[in-house]
DNA sequence: GTGAAAGCGCTAACAC
DNA sequence: GTGTTAGCGCTTTCAC
């Protein structure tokens, strides 16, 4: 059923050879067949056969992409944006390594030799979830999203968190907050813990106590945000302001606190990070640290294409500046406070 | 780098033929032979060429996804998380269809079959967004989520969403509410439709007026939850219930609410729709219309598979029930309304 | 039971 | 400039 390479060439009344390279593009055809084989192409809507092309050591123009199931913070949706943008402009297919390359005997390197895919994007995992050296050593080219990995073709992106976070430290401090209290992300994770080493760098540089009970920890979700703002609430001392590790942790914050009786900025400066699109919504709207979560996508793509075809590379790490946007949550303490 | 068949069959001292065949689990192969073939597959981590397989005619175990970057819905993830499911449990990979394919001059088909991908799965989208009449027309298998389609080799799979909203007026009346608002999801898309179809079925089943100022047009988002909830609190007479497209939208609802100083369920009952985590975790927990986003990933994945395979399938549409949960959002309406 | 050989659609030497 | 041909890794007749 579907015309291949043959086909068209009995059309136009060549061989095989003149019409592969025709359609690829090579100078040693004439102009005259070069036309007349791309029309004929066009006219019985050829299209070349990937497998064939790949077997023939061309390349496959594919990459995989492996990450968690849990995808369903906005984050993920936005990098996923970012990284569609990336493919369409480099040409490339996107493969899903679904979640079977967790198991034991299964080897993700395998798969992807097997289905010649030419790079992987990592993304929504912790070093520790499992074990990717064997992915680092394969020379398979790999780009991480908010994962510290490093290796002769592996790249890693991320946004400046340990910044980002010591500027609202700042920013917070010159409201004259003294009390900054910190709800986490996870633990284990890249961001989760530049963003804590941020904090505590901020409030150093600023003099301020990095106080245990004033740290509590959260995993990036609305719930965890409000259990542990209510944590927050309930101690003797409350703070005046809080930084939450994302948007949607933060609302979770604000939620609890709003069920507290106190109001957001008022009585409790709240900042959050990402700017997804609820931070814009929610009442009042969430100061917060934008990270260009699209760009995060998209550079990724693009190391990895500069990684697949040997381009040069400025750095196999990149950090991409955050921004920090003013909006209604955050206020001045209080004078008694 | 890669092993082939050919470094195997020499390890093992036998022909590729064979090897083919051991791998393969033909039966006119020794069981002894076999096992030494697998053993020196295993050794050597051999992996077969996806490309070359499909080449020679075999099944490339690729299936397509097509779908709207607009995936930020939680809805979607939970999709996505039922169709992962599906892959392992049936053994395909799967290919993310860019939006090149949106492009006039370029072919969803002529793609796939470029790529030997056996299905396709599409959602997200409109009927009128794109044209899918070449998909539909081309023979190639498809599924499409939340979309009304139907052809030769076409499923579909969606929730019963008319049902769905009878059951929540029909709750609602029974709690006396006699004013019943409706925030609708996108106008254009099938879900959108059934869901209103549904509300006009279940007012008029119990007699109640179907006002048009009490139907106001959303897009499932927050945002618009909010917004239509705004117009409706503007009303001169305001409704006692209203019920929403999607969790998402309710929540905005219920926040328009809180600003007004309405307390949700006491002077205002909301229905959700989907139950998703936020519906569990926000204040009050929202009373909703769960429908089992996962099973429809699971199933999309299951229809195709059967309908590529030539099975036997009782239906090729296939239509989910959903669930009425019970939270905290609605109540009695009071006496006097 | 096993192996030799053809061929899937394509590209890349190498002739002409 | 164009055509012939080998061969990518695999499966599948068809002999033996």
């Amino acid at each position: 059923m579907p015309v291949n390479i043959r086909d068209i060439a009995r059309a136009a009344g060549v061989s095989v050879a003149t019409v592969s390279k025709a359609l690829n593009g090579y100078s040693t055809v004439s102009a005259a067949t070069r036309e007349k084989v791309l029309r004929v192409a066009e006219e019985m809507r050829y299209h070349p056969n990937a497998a064939a092309r790949s077997l023939v050591g061309q390349r496959s123009m594919t990459l995989g992409v492996f990450l968690t199931t849990g995808l369903k913070h906005p984050f993920f949706a936005s990098v996923l944006g970012g990284i569609d943008e990336a493919l369409k402009a480099r040409g490339y297919d996107l493969i899903y390594l679904t979640q079977v390359a967790m198991l034991q005997e299964y080897s993700l390197v395998r798969h992807c030799r097997s289905r010649n895919v030419e790079g992987v994007l990592v993304f929504g995992f912790q070093e520790t979830d499992m074990d990717f050296s064997e992915l680092i050593e394969s020379g398979l080219p790999a780009v991480f999203i908010d994962m510290d990995m490093a290796g002769e073709r592996v790249g890693m992106i991320t946004s400046d968190n340990v910044q980002a976070i010591r500027t609202a430290v700042r920013r917070l401090a010159l409201l004259n907050h003294r009390r900054i209290a910190f709800i986490s992300g996870i633990p284990g994770s890249y961001a989760g813990k530049m963003r804590y080493e941020g904090f505590r760098e901020g409030m150093a540089e600023h003099g301020l106590p990095c106080l245990p009970e004033y740290t509590v920890i959260g995993d990036f979700t609305r719930e965890s945000g409000y259990a542990a703002m209510t944590k927050l609430l309930e101690l003797p001392v409350r703070p005046t302001a809080v930084i939450c590790c994302s948007d949607v942790s933060a609302v979770g914050a604000m939620e609890a606190a709003a069920e507290y009786g106190l109001s957001v900025p008022e009585d409790l400066s709240v900042v959050g990070f990402d700017d997804v699109e609820a931070a814009r919504s929610v009442r009042p709207a969430l100061t917060t640290i934008r990270q260009d979560m699209e760009a995060m996508g998209y550079r990724a793509v693009a190391l990895l294409d500069d990684l697949i075809t040997g381009a040069d590379i400025p750095s196999k790490q990149i950090i991409l500046p955050t921004e920090w946007i003013w909006r209604d949550s955050c206020g001045p303490a209080k004078r008694d406070d």
